[in-house]
RNA sequence: GGGCCGCUAGCUCAUCGGGUAGAGCAGGGGACUUUUAAUCCCAAGGUGCCGGGUUCGAGCCCCGGGCGGCCUACCA
């Protein structure tokens, strides 16, 4: 085999030539001389004349080879399905018409040492397209294309934010205390420092001190990992959004979120309504809005609050089956008999509000509902999105409602926060009424691009190894 | 964690009431100057996920294990 080359200059992507000679006769043939490369797809060799389509990622055009024309002919016919190829060549058409570059010169630019899967059919075990996600990218289109999308959902998501005078920043991701979410961390070790730490559950708690600190508006979009299992929902680690807006409350997260999605959706797909699982999702403005109580109403018809004798919560619950523990207020019943028997139901777009104050450790109570946070949920193609508040910026009080969760964690709830006592000190020294939202990025990419699993919008999933 | 299903050539898939496997594509050889998943001819290609068991004989039946999928549970 020829030495492979340590360069090749291409001058030209397959997208831009088929743009630019869309309106070509058959039998035409340009004085465009372009530079391509890419991997050869298919290949049909006829004797005296071959045919081959290579694909350079932005699209596949047909190569057109002539034995009179072809330098070293017979090795042109001789390459490899997946072989990567430079080719220089005039643009022209077939007496087919089909769109083609005459191959004047070429160079072999790696060579595919493993067999080609099946040219038609692809790759089908999804076993092997994870493991082998290279090759699953260039044999499934749709694979490309859903990692193409979620490419451009990120850079817009940037840019809606930047525009709106938020600052990109980067927080620690080993945690001495773990928490801004309740999550079962994973661990590990610091050796030069003797110091056991814990891979981030959740930026909250250091953008939140980013806020103290006097920016204003600042967001993060990056890994957070959870000790848990995986499913169709649910990768161990997994990109976040979170963001924090000073002076704002959760209405205006609301309002932040509804832009933010239905102008991805435009500018993703076109059009507001997005389909996922066959079923079509409306995600234009204004979404509805129904707080938590209102809806398990409407799901189960009995009228539930927070100031209600505890074992009539009890039975509610036992009746849709909930198991509930003796640990467990009326804050913690409500979000059970929510979880059980109306968040499965609603398919959305809709913003769950107020949740207990008893379930959310770091949201602000409610201005009018003692025992409630300003708290939101937003559930679309019934699933949940985004997470949400109104900060709670009393130290006071945050340090009760940590000494709460860590008092559910000695009894044995490995997901419950421990107590951050920097964190208080942050507040201490005061945080601004606050709006913060945290958005799974890979379960709005999934919306966006319809995938009915999370591995189908991660490039490289959580797997166990092979063998 | 539980239930169900799957695993056969590099890839996509067959076969059978238990009788030690077959095709297309890819790869090899040959024919072919306008093909489009080109076509045609030839040859080659297998630890039937792994390990036990039943049987004269197991890819197929039984048990255990591995990996994956779906559902469920868990999961802010």
């Amino acid at each position: 085999m020829a030495e492979i080359p340590y360069r090749f200059v291409t001058d030209s992507r397959v997208e831009e030539l088929i743009t630019r000679h869309a309106g070509l006769e058959p039998g035409q043939e340009t004085d465009h001389v372009v530079a391509i490369a890419g991997r050869l797809m298919l290949r049909r060799v006829q004797g005296k004349l071959a045919f081959a389509t290579l694909d350079d990622g932005s699209g596949r055009i047909q190569l057109f080879a002539p034995s009179k024309t072809t330098p070293e002919f017979e090795q042109f016919c001789d390459l490899n399905l997946g072989d990567w190829v430079g080719i220089t060549g005039v643009v022209m058409t077939t007496r087919r018409g089909e769109l083609s570059v005459r191959v004047d010169s070429w160079v072999v630019l790696a060579e595919a040492r493993r067999p080609f899967p099946d040219k038609w059919h692809g790759i089908n075990d999804v076993d092997t397209r994870y493991r082998q996600r290279y090759v699953d990218l260039w044999v499934t289109p749709e694979a490309r294309q859903t990692f193409l999308m979620r490419s451009r959902m990120m850079t817009l998501t940037r840019s809606f934010l930047e525009q709106r005078g938020f600052i990109e920043v980067e927080t620690p991701i080993f945690h001495p205390i773990p928490g801004g979410a309740n999550a079962r961390p994973f661990t590990t070790h610091h050796n030069a420092l003797d110091l056991d730490l814990y891979l981030r559950v959740a930026p909250e708690l250091y953008l939140k001190r980013l806020t103290v600190a006097g920016f204003e508006k600042v967001f993060e979009i990056g890994r957070v990992f959870r000790n848990e299992g995986v499913s169709t929902r649910h990768n161990p680690e997994f990109t976040m959004l979170e963001l924090y807006q000073a002076y704002a409350d959760y209405h205006d997260i609301m309002s932040l979120v509804e832009e933010l999605v239905e102008q991805l959706a435009v500018e993703l797909t076109g059009s507001t309504v997005l389909t996922v699982a066959d079923q079509e999702l409306d995600v234009a403005r204004p979404w509805r809005r129904a707080t938590m109580i209102e809806l398990i109403e409407e799901s189960i018809g009995a009228t539930l609050s927070l100031d209600m004798p505890l074992d009539e919560l009890r039975t509610i619950a036992k009746q849709h089956e909930v198991q509930v523990k003796d640990t467990f207020g009326p804050g913690k019943l409500i979000l059970e008999i929510y979880e059980k028997t109306t968040e499965g139901a609603l398919w959305g777009p809709v913003f769950v509000t107020d949740y207990p104050a008893e379930v959310s450790p770091l949201s602000r109570e409610h201005r009018d509902k003692p025992g409630m946070t300003e708290r939101f949920e937003a559930i679309l193609a019934g699933r949940e999105l985004c997470n949400a508040f109104t900060e709670l910026v009393d130290p006071e009080q945050q340090r009760s409602r940590f000494e709460d969760q860590a008092a559910q964690n000695a009894q044995g709830d490995d997901e419950a926060m421990m107590v951050d006592e920097d964190y208080i000190r942050a507040l201490e020294y005061g945080l601004p009424p606050t709006g913060g939202l945290g958005i799974g990025m890979d379960r709005l990419a999934m919306l966006l691009t319809g995938a009915s699993s999370i591995r189908d919008v991660v490039l490289f999933p959580t797997l166990r190894p092979e063998q």
